[in-house]
DNA sequence: GTGAAAGCGCTAACAG
DNA sequence: CTGTTAGCGCTTTCAC
């Protein structure tokens, strides 16, 4: 059954045309007789005739495909979005895309780099699982490369990520909105990038309301040990913010996970959300703000966005669109409202 | 600085030896003398040589690359580990993985097949999101396809899928090993293939220990709504079980979001986990069994196992690799044990 | 509008 | 052990 796959030629041959000819109706070349066209196109799907790739990409010294390396993206339920926005976006440009998951080891990621230049990839899209600076191995990839979720201290390659900062603030401004003046803070670890902005994000709103911006009432949710493991604390230090005698109406918690911890220490106390305690969210986790009771409400991160406008910018990088080439992308993060937030009379 | 990429005509020129000889070094044929191969090894580093992946796919008329197709796996965070471990197979063969991600849509799927016929890819995995059956959209695809997390009832494809039984036998087993006679279950939606074979695991774990299996102690966890939506009733119906005078001393759950449920029920009822009733989960979803307190028992759905055989079977199939074609392959499901099932005195 | 010729970068098949 | 020749399937260039 070795049937050989059948080629331009062969269409040619059965349409009673030069193999350019069908090359022109391949590629939608105007300059073709409407006649001929139909023709040929009918042998073509008759035969089943697929352009070949290869072939293709060798003649035009570039392909229709475009890689997406990650650290860990693919790994984690947080940033696989990432991957469906690029895979959305990259479908709409007939393209496709080549997966290259390093796992974060340096060793891989440069074999990964050939791979990709062996491939003549249209250019590279790189994401990472956090919002974070990095340095890319590849200094020498001669073509686009966007970075997605991470961004270029030294500003080298355009890069996209959430709006974090801008996140933050729409955390405190929703709670502030709904009547409170006493807001706990249960953060991520203080090491992380993302932390340092929606602490600006939070003050400003704070500021904006003339609300006082109290320390004590800023805990860790995580905290980084030496060897870059997490350690989980939020339980404990929602716990110690809870059992003040000033304690906060509404806590802002780092992540959903955190909002999980929260829940529980209200429980632990018999205070009941959102009746006692309003909870704020960050990430919009499906699977943990549905399963809380009551529904968490929740930030949003926009993985999904944040993939789609990284193979945007990247086409334009390539200048194979129209349009201003943006260095930084800040994605806004969204407000999902569900009912762990109360206003307050 | 539009360099010209650097050809293997031009290694061979540099290092004065004909492109045949560079090709034989670029592939590790034995057929060349050491010192030859240094030189030219040499000077492929010098230059940053890169060879051509489209010239070579095209010479030998197949590509190194394997498609990968899914519905919703590389968007949901229960099933991204199937790509993990394709990705980790596919390293080890020096092979790498276009993706293609078809949201359930057949109009998308069929695009892609053609794509992956395009690209000459070597092979396909098709993988899904939840372990089912599954009617390929290409009966007329050249290569090996292997199914990942579902199978072809027609048993036209190898297939690797969870083994959905042994892991409610293990889930069971486990809970009886602690002492437990009087075992809840709280499952998954009916409609599930999942929960039918889990379902026999139980049975027979029962049996073996001459425990009697009651059908009224055998609750759903999610409901399939008429319009394909799920309605997650858990929390309630572990409730119904843990109100009950002569209630179970250990639930087994569908998944761990059930699990979430029925420690929020036993929590409302003042029960205490484990020391009044002990919860084993499925799917062993860290985000989840991490987060509760105690730390959920788990059973693991493994997906990156599923992934890696997956690509190791397809080798096989295309007959790259020795051994018997396996046609169905069931992959253990392994319990992790932390702190919410108790020894029973 | 259409076709003929050339060649992209590589490797299979054969010589030497 | 090494080199030569040919050609994979397509598109570019330039004729017609």
């Amino acid at each position: 059954m070795e049937a050989r796959v059948v080629t331009l030629k062969d269409v040619a041959r059965e349409a009673g045309v030069s193999p350019k000819t069908v090359s022109r109706v391949v590629n939608d070349d105007p300059a073709v007789n409407g006649k001929t066209r139909e023709a040929v196109a009918e042998v073509i799907r008759r035969m089943h005739y697929v352009p070949d790739h290869a072939a293709r990409m060798m003649r035009m010294s570039h392909s229709s495909v475009v890689g997406l390396m990650t650290d860990a993206v693919a790994t984690t339920p947080y940033s696989v979005d990432i991957i469906r926005g690029a895979q959305s976006g990259l479908r709409e440009q007939a393209r496709t895309m080549l997966i290259a998951n390093t796992d974060g080891d340096p060793e891989q990621e440069q074999e990964y780099w050939q791979m990709f230049r062996a491939h003549k990839v249209a250019g590279v899209v790189y994401a990472t699982m956090y919002h974070r600076p990095v340095d890319l191995g590849a200094p020498d990839f001669e073509r686009g490369v966007v970075l997605a979720n991470c961004y270029s201290a030294r500003r080298s390659h355009a890069s996209v990520v959430p709006d974090d900062e801008g996140g933050g603030y729409t955390q405190a401004r929703h709670l502030i909105e709904l009547g409170h003046r006493r807001i706990g803070i249960v953060s991520l670890s203080p090491v992380l990038r993302a932390t340092v902005l929606r602490g600006a994000g939070y003050r400003t709103a704070f500021a904006e309301s003339g609300l006082f911006y109290d320390p004590s009432l800023d805990v860790p949710g995580f905290i980084t040990r030496q060897d870059g493991g997490e350690d989980l604390v939020a339980y404990d230090t929602a716990l110690g913010l809870l059992r003040r005698t000033d304690r906060p109406t509404a806590i802002i918690c780092g992540n959903d996970q955190i909002a999980v911890q929260v829940y529980a220490a209200a429980a632990t106390l018999g205070l009941s959300v959102p009746d006692d305690l309003s909870v704020m969210g960050f990430d919009d986790m499906a699977i943990i703000t549905h399963t809380l009771k009551p529904m968490l409400t929740s930030v949003a991160l926009p993985y999904f966005e944040i993939g789609r406008t990284a193979v945007d910018i990247l086409s334009r990088v390539n200048g194979e669109s129209e349009g201003p080439v943006a260095q930084q992308v800040l994605v806004p993060c969204p407000l999902v409202v569900r009912q762990s937030c109360r206003q307050l009379v």
